[in-house]
DNA sequence: TAGATTGTTAATCGATTAACAATC
DNA sequence: TAGATTGTTAATCGATTAACAATC
């Protein structure tokens, strides 16, 4: 891996979708891809998938294109996903419950680890796996089970008070699905999985 | 409003951030607020938020700033908010009731109008006010209720044939929640809510 | 009038794409 | 060798930001 020389976060944010495609052709026991045929698959200019991979380090063959099993590795080693990475959720609703049974089979080493809720009403409850604990516990959980990500998946109106909690508890990231911004330290990295700018953007384009 | 010019995806992807905000400030009975106050705010460039707006016409007032209420219709005419737009949904899984109830309260004169299901086992089940109807009425009730956007919260392995019907049928616009990219007619508008790209690009900055 | 803030132009910055030598 | 495809440079394109005259 090259390194030195900052990445843009669209590179970054390209690399899991790379990803997914090509844990697709292992799956389906393809053993070479060229930058063409994700292109095509993945509506992207090749020229553009050949320069985010090159930033990392010569992952293609000249002439034969990548090796699927090959740059799988490497595009998790890139994005530290050679190990596992735990992660909490706050929020034990139907959009808690979802993100679990997700990540629950097709977790690509991300793992969804503890489910708090504020409500007494949840806390018990059985998810998957998982029982929803209450707040009080989120800090001691998350040092004892090594979560370094947390997930936001309740209203609005708490998000930030929930957020300051995992910043005090120590997380590293955050993704939030409530529709605000979040202040939090320069150290935390946020993203947002933001649908209702989505679908409300989709008016814009109607006939 | 001005016009013609072609607007990029950026901005109006902008667009319903700052409404959001501005509905905030309206319900605070804040009656005016500058490029500035939203800047700060939203994390966003004060000059790029004027020249966002100024795309559209002359919404402010040098020396004062923009008054909220006219900023709010303006914007929502601009999302052809103006008018409640039709939404349905397929998939009545955990992620389409989240859906379902978050648009219930929330939305912004977008409406879920109807859902779907493909299991025998969920159709005829109750979401919020809505009866989950089979998949064979889609197309017929997609006339009826005059649906223009389509919603699609199914595994990745249907999301293809779900939103071939959704284009069949006649939505103009689609936002898919399954993480595969889509297939359709140029004249069709499709947007992404993939949330695992953005959990899993979140690894790539843990320290 | 003095202070604030817009709309807009020009400057900057960054990201995407085209093109091609290198080479499998 | 001929064909395919990479890695990379240079060209293009587009988006963001700074600056400021206009004006409330």
């Amino acid at each position: 891996m090259k390194s030195p020389e900052k990445i843009s976060e669209a590179v970054v944010r390209r690399l899991p979708i790379y990803l997914r495609y090509l844990l697709q052709l292992q799956s389906r026991e393809i053993h070479t891809v060229s930058s063409q045929d994700l292109g095509t698959r993945l509506n992207l200019n090749p020229a553009q998938i050949r320069k985010d991979l090159a930033y990392f380090g010569d992952f293609g063959r000249k002439g034969i294109g990548y090796e699927v099993d090959y740059l799988i590795d490497k595009i998790r080693q890139i994005l530290k996903l050679d190990r596992t990475v735990n992660v909490a959720l706050i929020g034990a609703g139907n959009l808690g419950r979802a993100l679990c049974n997700y990540t629950a089979y097709q977790s690509d080493r991300m793992k969804i680890v503890a489910v708090f809720d504020a409500s007494p009403a949840k806390t018990g409850e059985t998810i998957s796996t998982l029982i929803v604990q209450p707040m009080e516990e989120l800090s001691t959980t998350i040092g004892l089970k090594e979560v370094r990500i947390g997930i936001i998946a309740v209203p609005s109106a708490e998000a930030q008070q929930v957020a300051d909690q995992f910043v005090a508890a120590g997380v590293e990231a955050i993704l939030n699905f409530a529709p605000i911004i979040l202040k939090v330290p320069e150290t935390v990295r946020v993203h947002y999985a933001d649908f209702t700018t989505e679908l409300l953007s989709l008016a814009y384009y109607l006939e």
